[in-house]
DNA sequence: TGAAATGTTGGGGCG
DNA sequence: ACGCCCCAACATTTC
């Protein structure tokens, strides 16, 4: 029996829509009180960045499902849209709530969490928070100075030594609600496409929600985690956990996915490797909260970025380049929210170095199309490939998208897929059709420039442009600090 | 979690 | 038989 001291609690739900190990709302149910469940779609307000359009679908899905669960369990989930910052302390001076709970989350504007919490105090309500979406808080993994890693393998090294991250939590068995408050309708929160329905491809593809991510765990760990290592790179192959949007919700935790996986072996390790990949992204964003628009390289800064044409980023956008890997993944991300992740990386490289477009154009695009775009990977993925990220891969690997197309998709399935129109080509002009005769081209039904495009840039010509403009980049940085050394010695 | 240029080596064709 | 050259195949370095 719940003391008096207890009273009501209120549980606000953001990045962690499940119930299964969820410290926060374990700790909520703990003393037996009665909880109201609350989400609130904050959608920019407050310094937020609103969910892309793919994400909204997702979160649409995930909380109707969310929802299912609850009211399996005896609970309800109130749902309201607006600024957290006046709902929350609304909600539970309504629901007479004495303790407020939540899971941490990372990568906001500095302050937002710690302002409801401080208006809560104010009316005598308190805060409990959890850690739930990291294994290690951002300043939870220091190197022998004190400071923050700045790289990953060294990173991921003291986080593994830290210690054992915590087994899973069960999820409360029932879910007494407190006083019934209004809340608002999913409908409401326009979370869904408005005609043209453009997301029956996502559909087909995913199941939102904690039920869908406990069975891509399992058949990860059945069918795709033995052959990790290989199958990861190769994107016809399915080698993927195809966890991320999961893990991005909060349907699944880290902790969960670490305790199942551990202990199996080098493909597991190296899947580790990838959630440690992740942690590392939240870890820089604590450093760098504008990492989303800044260069964390500041070097970068004096980077001459081509004016992109309008027709050169719909041709990227829509997968209209001419090189069949890079229009194959584009065409994935926009028929199902999702792209392999050895395909990111190509299709990365092509907008920022073939193209010299700059990496935020590229980010937002993801932002607005990937389902498990957030705000630590998406940007410092981008950053990663463009040269000015974060442990970074040096300027000068520009990927040759015909070359990792014929390395890592040898026989072209993964083209053939999602570049149907170039499906009829023999395997060695797959990653290739320019180089394919006039008589070969119509026996594939292909009209090079009209049926598919001509490649949009000469891979050597574009290569050496971007080398240029590197080492002009490079040079500015010098002349640059030459300036700031004779002005300090001055 | 590259690619291209350059360097080295060794087998084999050939005068 | 011998040396020369060609050129894969592989290694190293450079961007």
């Amino acid at each position: 029996m719940a003391k008096a001291s207890d009273g009501p609690a209120l549980f606000w739900f953001r990045d962690d829509l499940r119930l299964s190990d969820n410290p926060a709302l374990a700790a909520a149910y703990a003393k037996g009180r009665p909880v109201t469940l609350l989400y609130v779609l904050e959608d920019g307000r407050d310094g937020t960045r609103p969910p892309g359009s793919a994400q909204r679908w997702w979160l649409h899905n995930s909380l109707t499902s969310l929802s299912t669960d609850i009211e399996k369990r005896g609970g309800r989930l109130i749902l309201r849209k607006g600024r957290a910052t006046q709902i929350v302390p609304e909600v539970a001076a309504a629901t007479g709530a004495t303790t407020v709970f939540w899971n941490r989350r990372y990568g906001l504007p500095a302050g937002v969490d710690e302002k409801i919490a401080a208006s809560l105090k104010r009316k005598k309500i308190a805060v409990e928070t959890h850690k739930a979406s990291l294994l290690f808080e951002p300043d939870e993994i220091r190197n022998k100075g004190g400071t923050s890693f700045q790289v990953y393998s060294a990173f991921w090294r003291a986080a593994l030594a830290h210690g054992d991250p915590r087994p899973p939590l069960a999820a409360p068995k029932s879910l007494t609600p407190a006083a019934a408050i209004e809340g608002e309708a999913i409908e409401t929160l326009d979370l869904l496409p408005t005609a043209p329905n453009w997301a029956t491809g996502i559909g087909d593809v995913w199941q939102p929600g904690e039920a869908g991510a406990r069975e891509i765990l399992e058949s990860f760990i059945d069918d795709r985690l033995a052959r990790y290592a290989r199958g990861r790179d190769e994107p016809a192959a399915d080698g993927s956990s195809m966890l991320s949007p999961h893990l991005r919700f909060g349907e699944v935790s880290p902790f969960q996915i670490l305790n199942a996986v551990s202990g199996r072996g080098a493909d597991a390790a190296k899947f580790l490797g990838e959630l440690g990949w992740r942690e590392f992204a939240y870890h820089v964003l604590a450093q760098f909260p504008a990492m989303a628009t800044e260069n964390l390289k500041p070097a970068f800064d004096a980077f001459r970025w081509e004016e992109p044409f309008a027709d050169d980023l719909w041709a990227w956008r829509r997968g209209r380049t001419g090189y069949p890997i890079v229009d194959a993944g584009m065409r994935q991300l926009w028929q199902t929210g999702w792209m392999h992740n050895r395909v990111r990386m190509i299709v990365a490289s092509f907008l920022t170095k073939h193209l010299l477009i700059e990496w935020q154009l590229g980010e937002e695009w993801f932002w607005g199309t990937l389902v498990d775009a957030d705000p630590a990977n998406n940007p410092f993925n981008w950053q990663w490939v463009a040269g000015s990220g974060m442990d970074a891969q040096p300027y000068f690997r520009i990927f040759n998208p015909t070359l990792q197309g014929e390395k890592f998709d040898p026989k072209g399935a993964y083209v053939r897929r999602w570049v149907p129109e170039i499906a009829a080509l023999p395997d060695r002009f797959i990653h290739t059709p320019w180089k394919a005769s006039p008589i070969e081209l119509k026996a594939a039904g292909i009209d090079l420039g009209k049926t598919y495009p001509e490649p949009m840039v000469d891979h050597a010509a574009a290569r050496a442009r971007a080398l240029q403009a590197f080492q002009e980049m490079k040079d500015a940085a010098k002349i640059c600090s030459d300036a700031l050394s004779r002005e300090t010695s001055a």
